[in-house]
DNA sequence: CATATTCCTAGCAAATTAGTAGGAATTAAA
DNA sequence: TTTAATTCCTACTAATTTGCTAGGAATATG
């Protein structure tokens, strides 16, 4: 349940490109503001990208930026977009994930636990992070 | 961000002697209620015990029960015990692990969404879990 | 054409998680 | 007092996931 290091360089990475708002940066850029490797962070941008979370022009001069006002993206699409296993468990049960008829326990639980951690994700835009305004 | 299976099987073997509540129930009785092995599943409760959200009684007829009432063990101090992790991060920055004077963009929100799992986790009891009233 | 960039993808290394295994210590009951 | 059932302790192994490295193709600019 620990958050996974993509998680961690993508959101600092979304943070960064929100402060540098209108022009683009580079991955080299971003990678020495964050201190993670470049070839490393690419593969983070290319996820944040397929998510509509920025966009990228490609060639000389090219770049990343945020696709839309730092204002209208939040914690919560960011953090869905990196982190794989948001939805923390499946079923212990095998017949459940089959069948779907679950009546397991605990289910209840990690899903309403799971819904609890998305509303308070998605109350925090871009910007209110990169003006640590929480 | 995956809850582990640990933490899963304990919480269903959590769940199963709450139901049985007032006897006690043996590793292996406990393995096949919950399908998990009685070697694995003693080192899970190992865990709880030394949390101390049960009590064991060794030798023959021996086995485990809830250390309190169902109704004043709660979600989170279940999760807290199995989960080693459920801080979700260390700042990224290695200044803060140090000098403790951090002031990471993102660190404010991990630290408030901990908080927020927590508060939920831990307004939940394992009576309610056991009855699914949540 | 040279250079700076994104994009694509294969693979490896490290860490973590999940599970297996053997046997010592303890206790109740036959 | 022996036997059987159990918890307890701990070392090891297997499987999975994560984190990262690496090379080079495609694209765009000047």
């Amino acid at each position: 349940m620990k958050l996974s290091s993509k998680a961690r360089y993508g959101m600092y990475a979304m943070v960064e490109l929100a402060k540098s708002s209108e022009k683009t940066m580079s991955a080299s850029e971003l990678a020495t503001k964050t201190g993670v490797t470049e070839k490393y962070l690419e593969q983070i941008l290319a996820i944040l990208k397929k998510n509509d979370l920025i966009t990228s022009t490609r060639g000389a001069t090219g770049g990343y930026s945020l696709s839309h006002s730092s204002s209208d993206i939040t914690a919560g699409q960011i953090l869905r977009a990196l982190e794989d296993n948001l939805e923390l468990v499946e079923c212990i049960h095998k017949d459940c994930a089959t069948n779907g008829n679950c009546n397991c326990v605990s289910r209840n639980l990690w899903t309403k636990l799971y819904k609890h951690i998305n509303e308070y994700l998605d109350n925090v835009s871009l910007e209110q992070l990169t003006e640590d305004n929480l």
